[in-house]
DNA sequence: ATTAGGG
DNA sequence: CCCTAAT
C-alpha cells in the first residue's frame, strides 16, 4: 500500500487528506532492467552491418565478425530445422508434426509461411498442392531457408499473416534475414507495387534466376531464356484467373549485380507485375489490411476533432529533422534520418487489433537480427549482449552511410550508340515540352535504349536495375532497389510523424514533378544523361496542398490553437549529379561504363507547405500511384518479435487544448477511470491510449506542483493546472472516501458474519 | 482489456 | 513513454 503524499498547493478547494491507496499493483523493486535504450541498435547499423556481411564471403578477420557469428549460428540452425521439415513436406505431409525443439518452432513459423502464403499470395491458391510445393522449393534452388525468406516477405506483404507468426520473419529487408543468409545469397533485389513486395534473393552459386521464382510465387510459371522472350506458362491457370491485366511497359529488364559478373538473373518488369492485382480486387478489405497497413497508411492522421478537444498536430516534432535546404541537403540528412528511426523496439499490439486502434501499431521496419525469437530465448548464449552489439555495429560498419549513396545512370554500351539518337530526341522533346509529351515511341526503340539506375552502398554488391526508356514512371515507382527501399522506410520511420494521413510517392526530375505517370522515361528525359538530370522520388502527404494553392492549409492537419505551426514535410530522394572528381565507383560490369557519371541519392525533408521542397512546385502533384502497402514496410511488432527491437513510439506531447480536454474529463470522471475519459475525450486521437492519459495526468499533477521555472515544454497556463490540482484533489479524496467506504463496509459484514 | 504505479 | 503486476 502506497501512502498519498499529502498535497499542499495552497489550493482552498479541497482539503486533501492523506488517505492510504490502494494499489493495484503493489510491486517491489524490481532489479533494475537494462535499458532498452542500451540495447537499441540503428537499424542502419544493422543494415550496415548485414551488408557487409553480405560481400565478405569468407575470412572471419570482419570488425562484423560477432555479428556473423551469430547469424552463423542462426542460420545453422534454421537451416537444420528447415531441411527437416522440408523433407517431410516433400513426403506429403500437410501437417507438420510439433516438437518440441528449438528449431522446430522456427521451423513452424517458417513452414507456416510457406504453406500458407508463398502462393496463395492474393487468396486464391491457397489449395495448392503439397508436391507442388516441394517442385517449387526444388526450382528455386534455394532451398528451403530463401524459399521460406521470400515466402515471408510475400506473405507479410500481402498481408497474410499478420497476426500470425510469420510475420516475425515479414521482417522485410530486415537484417536478419539477410544475415540469415549470408553466404548464400549474393544480392538482394526487391521490388514493390501497389499490392506487393518481392525480394529476389541471388544467389550465384545455384545460378537462381529471378524468373525462375516468379512462377511460382506468383502462381504462375514464368520462364524466360537470357534476354530472351518471356514466355508465360500458367501451370496453376485456374487458380490465377483473377490476375490483373495491369502491366508495365517495360521489357525485360536485366538485373545484374557487378560483384558476380554476368549475373544469371533475369527478370523482368512487367513480369514483376504480372500477377498484380489491386487490393481491392484481390480480395474485399479484409481485416488484416484494416488492421496493418491501414494503419500504417494513417498513422499521423490524429488531428482530428475529438469530442472535447481539438487535438494539435504536432508536425515539428523534436524528434524530426529539418532541412532547410532541400536542394542541397546535408550529407547528414539521412543519417540524422535513420538516427531518428533508430530502432529500439516494436510496436505491440500487431495481433491485438482493438489494441491496435489505439495504440501505434503502425509498421515498423523490423530490424530483428534473428527470426526465431523461440530460439533466441533459449538459446540465450547466441544472443549478442547489447555491449557487444554495440561493438558489432559500431561505426566502422557505417562508413558508408553519410547520407548518400552512388547512383550511375547507365547505358547499355551495345545499345547506346544505335540508340543515343532516339533518347536524345525524346528527351529533348520533353524537356522542351514536358507537358506535350506522350509521343508514342516506336517499339523498336524502346528495347534499347535503358535507363540503368545502380544503387551501390553499404559495401553491398553494386545493384543495378535496368529500366527500357520506355518505362513508364508509374514502373518505376514500383521497381525500386532493395536498398533504396532501405532508405526509404528508414526515413520514412524519421518522418511519418509529420505527414499526414497517406502517403503519395512522387516522381520529380530536375525539381520538378512529373505528373504523369503513364509518361515513359523517354519522354520524360530521365534517359537522357549528357543533361545530368535529378531524378528525385518524393514522399509526400497525401492532402499536401497541391499546388495550385499552395499555401492551402490541410484542414486534418490544422491545429486549433496554433495553425501557424503546421508543417509538414516531404521526403525526396534524389539522384544528382557528383562531381566527377568524386566518383569512385567501379564500373558497371558488363555494361561497358559508356557513362562515367555518377549520380548521388540524396535524401532530403522538406517542408512542403512552404513549397521548399520542390523548386516548382506547380508542378508538384500528388501521385496516387503507390500506396501504403505497397512500401517495403513492416509492421509492428509481433508477440515473437525480438524485444530488443522494439520501436518506441514518436513522442508526441501534449497541446494545450488536449491538456484542457483531458482536465476537463477527468473533473467529471474521476482519475480512476481512464478508459472512460478517453472515450469522452479523446475517442478519435487514436494515438492517445488511456495510458497516455493516465500519464499524462500524472504528468500534469507533476507540473502543477513544481515550479513554472521548472517546467518544460509547451508551458500550461497556470489556471489549467490548478484544474489539475483541484480535480486531482477531489478525486483524491473521493477515491479514498469511496475506499474506506468500502472497507467500512466490508469490515461490517465481516462482523455481521462473525456474529 | 484496464488500472495503477514504477522507471 | 514504456513496462508490467494485478485485476
Amino acid at each position: 500500500m502506497v501512502l498519498q503524499r499529502r498535497l499542499d498547493y495552497g489550493f482552498s478547494g479541497y482539503e486533501v487528506p492523506v488517505v492510504p491507496r490502494a494499489s493495484r499493483s503493489p510491486r517491489g523493486r524490481v532489479p533494475i532492467r537494462k535499458k532498452h535504450d542500451n540495447n537499441r541498435i540503428r537499424a542502419i547499423e544493422i543494415l550496415a552491418c548485414v551488408a557487409g556481411e553480405l560481400l565478405q564471403d569468407t575470412g572471419n578477420s570482419s570488425p562484423n565478425a560477432a555479428c556473423r557469428e551469430e547469424w552463423d549460428n542462426i542460420f545453422e540452425n534454421t537451416t537444420k530445422c528447415k531441411q527437416g521439415h522440408h523433407q517431410r513436406y516433400k513426403e506429403g505431409e500437410a501437417k507438420l508434426s510439433k516438437t518440441d525443439s528449438c528449431e522446430q518452432e522456427i521451423c513452424e513459423e517458417n513452414f507456416t509461411c510457406e504453406f500458407s502464403h508463398v502462393p496463395g499470395l492474393q487468396g486464391h491458391h491457397q489449395s495448392y498442392k503439397v508436391n507442388e510445393f516441394s517442385h517449387a522449393h526444388e526450382n528455386f534452388g534455394f532451398k528451403t531457408n530463401s524459399t521460406s525468406y521470400f515466402a515471408d516477405q510475400r506473405a507479410y506483404v500481402n498481408e497474410k499473416c499478420a497476426s500470425g507468426s510469420c510475420l516475425d520473419r515479414a521482417g522485410g529487408y530486415s537484417p536478419n534475414t539477410l544475415g540469415f543468409f549470408r553466404g548464400h545469397v549474393d544480392s538482394v533485389i526487391e521490388t514493390k507495387s501497389e499490392s506487393k513486395l518481392s525480394t529476389f534473393l541471388i544467389r550465384q552459386s545455384d545460378k537462381i534466376s529471378f524468373a525462375e521464382q516468379w512462377p511460382y510465387f506468383n502462381g504462375r510459371s514464368v520462364s524466360k531464356g537470357p534476354f530472351g522472350k518471356v514466355v508465360r506458362d500458367a501451370p496453376f491457370r485456374g487458380q490465377v484467373d483473377s490476375v490483373t491485366e495491369r502491366k508495365y511497359e517495360a521489357k525485360p529488364s536485366i538485373i545484374r549485380s557487378s560483384k558476380s559478373g554476368i549475373f544469371p538473373v533475369k527478370g523482368s518488369l512487367d513480369m514483376v507485375e504480372l500477377n498484380l492485382k489491386p487490393p481491392s480486387l484481390v480480395r474485399p478489405k479484409s481485416n488484416l489490411k484494416a488492421s496493418s497497413f491501414r494503419r500504417w497508411k494513417t498513422r499521423g492522421s490524429f488531428s482530428r476533432r475529438c469530442a472535447n478537444v481539438e487535438v494539435d498536430s504536432r508536425d515539428v516534432d523534436e524528434n524530426s529533422v529539418r532541412c532547410p535546404q532541400p536542394s542541397r541537403p546535408s550529407p547528414n540528412i539521412l543519417d540524422q534520418s535513420i538516427r531518428n528511426f533508430s530502432v529500439s523496439r516494436h510496436w505491440r499490439g500487431a495481433s491485438n487489433l482493438k489494441r491496435g486502434a489505439c495504440r501505434r501499431t503502425d509498421w515498423k521496419w523490423k530490424p530483428a537480427y534473428f527470426n526465431g525469437r523461440s530460439c533466441h530465448t533459449r538459446q540465450r548464449s547466441q544472443r549478442i549482449s547489447p555491449y557487444r552489439r554495440r561493438k558489432v555495429f559500431d561505426r566502422s560498419s557505417l562508413s558508408t552511410l553519410d547520407g548518400r549513396f552512388h547512383c550511375k545512370p547507365t547505358f547499355n554500351s551495345s545499345n547506346k550508340r544505335s540508340n543515343d539518337d532516339n533518347c536524345t530526341a525524346g528527351a529533348t522533346n520533353e524537356a522542351s515540352s514536358s507537358a506535350a509529351g506522350r509521343q508514342a515511341v516506336p517499339d523498336s526503340t524502346s528495347g534499347d535504349c535503358n535507363v540503368k539506375l545502380s544503387i551501390k552502398s553499404f559495401k553491398v554488391p553494386e545493384l543495378l536495375i535496368e529500366i527500357p526508356a520506355t518505362a513508364t514512371i508509374g514502373s518505376l515507382k514500383v521497381s525500386d532497389i532493395a536498398l533504396f527501399a532501405f532508405l526509404w522506410r528508414a526515413v520514412m520511420e524519421a518522418v511519418t510523424a509529420n505527414l499526414g494521413e497517406g502517403l503519395h510517392v512522387g516522381v520529380v526530375l530536375q525539381g520538378k514533378s512529373v505528373r504523369d505517370d503513364n509518361k515513359t522515361l523517354l519522354q520524360t528525359g530521365i534517359c537522357h544523361d549528357e543533361d545530368h538530370h535529378s531524378l528525385g522520388f518524393i514522399l509526400e502527404p497525401n492532402h499536401a496542398p497541391i499546388r495550385s494553392h499552395p499555401h492551402a492549409e490541410d484542414p486534418h492537419l490544422l491545429s486549433g490553437s496554433r495553425p501557424q505551426g503546421l508543417m509538414r514535410r516531404a521526403m525526396s530522394f534524389a539522384l544528382q549529379p557528383k562531381p566527377s572528381d568524386v566518383c569512385s565507383l567501379p564500373p558497371v560490369m558488363n555494361l561497358g561504363s559508356s557513362v562515367d557519371n555518377s549520380f548521388d541519392v540524396v535524401c532530403s525533408l522538406a517542408d512542403i507547405s512552404t513549397n521548399n521542397a520542390m523548386p516548382d512546385s506547380q508542378a508538384l502533384v500528388a501521385v496516387p500511384a503507390i500506396t501504403m502497402e505497397a512500401l517495403p514496410v513492416v509492421p509492428l511488432r509481433q508477440k515473437s518479435g525480438h524485444p530488443e527491437f522494439v520501436q518506441r513510439r514518436t513522442r508526441r506531447p501534449f497541446s494545450v487544448s488536449e491538456v484542457e480536454a483531458l482536465v476537463q474529463a477527468v473533473e467529471e470522471l474521476g482519475t480512476g477511470r481512464w478508459r472512460d475519459v478517453k472515450l469522452r475525450a479523446f475517442d478519435s486521437a487514436k494515438h492517445r491510449t488511456y495510458v497516455d492519459l493516465k500519464d499524462k495526468w500524472k504528468t500534469l499533477v507533476h507540473t502543477a506542483r513544481i515550479s513554472p521555472q521548472q517546467r518544460r515544454g509547451e508551458p500550461v497556463p497556470q489556471q489549467l493546472l490548478d484544474r489539475v490540482l483541484a480535480a486531482h484533489a477531489f478525486w483524491s479524496h473521493h477515491q479514498a472516501k469511496q475506499q474506506s467506504h468500502y472497507h467500512f463496509k466490508a469490515a461490517s459484514s465481516e462482523l455481521i458474519k462473525d456474529a
